[in-house]
RNA sequence: GUGGUCGUAGCUCAGCUCGGUUAGAGCGCCAGGUUGUGGCCCUGGAGGUCGGGGGUUCAAGUCCCCUCGGUCACCCCA
C-alpha cells in the first residue's frame, strides 16, 4: 500500500454537513455587517513579518506562534497572517480610504501551536473594523453587531465582558502600579507570572494558575487609574449598550492577548463551551495601531469571531443546523443516460436543482439513489417513455400519483408540482 | 513548549487484563430477492498489513520502546 497522508497536524478538512452551516455562517455574517455599511476587504494571506510584529513583541501569537514562509534571497521575511486586524490597519495606511472607513472580512489565520479542540493552526475568523473615529458610538455599534449575530445565528449562553484599559498617561500609571502591586508580592506568584510580569504586567491578571488566583484578584483595577479622558468615554460606551439593551457583564481583569489594545476591551465567553475554549470572540480599540504600522494617527475598533468555535457552540447550544441540501428533482434514466444529461440540464437552467445517478445502475439502484438525495420528485426515463417522448413524474416527499408528461412540458410541469408544494 | 489519555473496517465500537485457529458486530456502501420503480424486510458481497516503525517471543491487535495523529489540562487564544 502505498503511502496515506493526512490533513495536517492543527488542520482538518471540513465535510458536508458542516461545510454547508459553515457558509452559511459567513453569508449571515457578510449580510449582517453590510446591513450596518460595511464593506468587505480581502487582505493577503501573508504579510511582512514585521506588520505582525505590531501586534506586540511580548504576546505568544509573535513570540512563538508564526506560521514564517521560507527567506527568500533580497526579499523581508515574510509570515502568513494570526490575525487580520494588523493587515486591515496595514491597508488603511497604505491605501488611505475616506474615514470613517467600516469593513469587514472572513478567512483563515495561521498560528503554531499545539492542538487542542477548538483550537487549530488554521482557524477561521469573521471580524469588522471601523477606522477613523474613536468615537463611542463606534465601540457600541462594533460591539452590537457582534452581540446581534450571536443572538440571531440562535446562540443565548454567550456572555459580553466589557473593559476599558486607558491610554496614554492613566494606562502608564494603572501599569506602573500592577508592577508595584506584583512586585510587593514576588513570592507568591507563580514562577510563569513572574516571567510574564518582567513582560508586560498587564498579562499577569490574565492567569489562571490557581497559586496566582488570590493575588491577581486582589490587584488594582485599571478602572481606578483611568484618565478622565477614557472614563467618560466609557461612561459613553456603557450607556450606549444600555440604550440597546445589549447586555454586559464589567470585567476589570479582562486583558487580551495582543498588545495593540487601548481603551475599550471586550470578550465574547460561551458558557456551553468549556473553559479552555470558551473566548468565541472578542476585540476592541487600537488607537495606535495605524500609527504605529507607518500610518496616519486614527483610532479604531473592532472585533474578530472564531467561526469553529461558534459552530462548536452552537452543537453545544443545538442550534444552527445544517441547512436543507436536497435536491428538488431526481432523474432516473435507464436507456442510455442522455436523457439524464439533457434533462438535468434542462432543469437547472430553469432554476430547478436537479440531480443523477451515474454509471448505468439499475432503476432500482437509481431510485434508492433518488431516495436518499432527498428530491422531492423523481423523474423517470425508462424505454416506454421514451418510445412514447414523455417523462414519468414520480412523487417522493409529496403527495399525489406517479403521472406520465410529455417530454416537452416536464419543465413547465414539475415546476408547477414543486411551487404547489412549497405554498 | 509541559503533563495526562486514546488510536481495531467509511462511521460507532467489541476483542487487549491472563500473547495462540481464516480479527468481529451494528450502521453505511454494492448486488440480488422484485427481468421498469425508492423508503420496510430477507440474503449475499466488497471493505481492515488492528495509526506507523522497531523489539521481546516458537507465536503480537494483545507485552516493551520510539514515532505520528486525536483529545484533555496547563500555557495561550478565536
Amino acid at each position: 500500500m502505498a503511502d496515506t497522508f493526512q490533513a495536517p497536524r492543527g488542520t482538518r478538512d471540513i465535510l458536508a454537513p458542516e461545510s454547508e452551516r459553515w457558509h452559511v455562517l459567513v453569508a449571515r455574517f457578510a449580510q449582517a455587517a453590510r446591513q450596518a455599511g460595511y464593506r468587505p476587504v480581502i487582505p493577503p494571506m501573508f504579510e511582512e513579518l514585521a506588520v505582525f510584529q505590531r501586534v506586540g513583541e511580548s504576546t505568544e501569537v509573535v513570540r512563538k506562534e508564526m506560521f514564517l514562509l521560507a527567506e527568500r534571497e533580497g526579499e523581508t521575511r515574510q509570515a502568513l497572517r494570526p490575525e487580520q486586524t494588523a493587515s486591515v490597519c496595514r491597508m488603511f495606511a497604505q491605501h488611505r480610504p475616506p474615514t470613517p472607513w467600516k469593513v469587514f472580512y472572513s478567512g483563515s489565520n495561521f498560528r503554531y501551536e499545539r492542538p487542542q479542540k477548538g483550537r487549530y493552526r488554521q482557524f477561521d475568523q469573521v471580524g469588522a473594523e471601523v477606522l477613523g473615529t474613536d468615537d463611542p458610538d463606534a465601540d457600541v455599534e462594533i460591539i452590537a453587531l457582534a452581540w446581534r449575530f450571536y443572538q440571531q445565528i440562535g446562540l443565548r449562553k454567550v456572555t459580553l465582558l466589557l473593559n476599558s484599559l486607558g491610554d496614554g498617561e492613566g494606562r502608564a500609571n494603572y501599569v506602573a502600579a500592577l508592577r508595584a502591586y506584583f512586585g510587593a508580592h514576588l513570592d507568591a506568584l507563580s514562577a510563569q507570572s513572574r516571567e510574564t510580569l518582567a513582560i508586560n504586567p498587564l498579562r499577569v491578571l490574565d492567569s489562571k494558575r490557581p497559586e496566582d488566583g488570590e493575588i491577581v484578584a486582589a490587584a488594582p483595577r485599571m478602572v481606578d487609574h483611568l484618565s478622565a479622558q477614557d472614563g467618560a468615554h466609557f461612561e459613553r460606551v456603557r450607556a450606549g449598550l444600555d440604550a440597546l439593551r445589549v447586555p454586559y457583564e464589567l470585567a476589570p481583569r479582562l486583558v487580551r492577548g495582543l498588545d495593540y489594545y487601548t481603551r475599550t476591551t471586550f470578550e465574547f465567553a460561551s458558557s456551553a463551551l468549556d473553559a479552555a475554549q470558551n473566548a468565541v470572540g472578542g476585540g476592541g480599540r487600537y488607537d495606535g495601531l495605524v500609527a504605529d504600522l507607518g500610518g496616519p494617527a486614527v483610532a479604531g475598533v473592532g472585533f474578530a469571531l472564531g467561526v469553529d468555535r461558534i459552530l462548536l457552540a452552537c452543537d453545544a447550544e443545538e442550534t444552527f443546523g445544517p441547512p436543507d441540501s436536497a435536491v428538488d428533482v431526481f432523474v432516473v434514466a435507464t436507456v442510455d443516460g442522455t436523457d439524464a444529461l439533457e434533462l438535468t440540464d434542462e432543469l437547472r437552467s430553469a432554476g430547478i436543482g436537479a440531480d443523477r445517478a451515474f454509471d448505468a445502475r439499475s432503476m432500482k439502484s437509481q431510485m434508492k439513489a433518488a431516495d436518499r438525495s432527498g428530491a422531492r420528485l423523481a423523474l423517470i426515463v425508462g424505454s416506454q417513455e421514451q418510445e412514447s417522448a414523455s417523462v414519468a413524474l414520480r412523487p417522493l416527499r409529496l403527495g399525489g400519483e406517479q403521472q406520465l408528461v410529455p417530454r416537452a412540458e416536464v419543465v413547465a410541469r414539475v415546476r408547477a408540482l414543486l411551487d404547489a408544494a412549497g405554498a
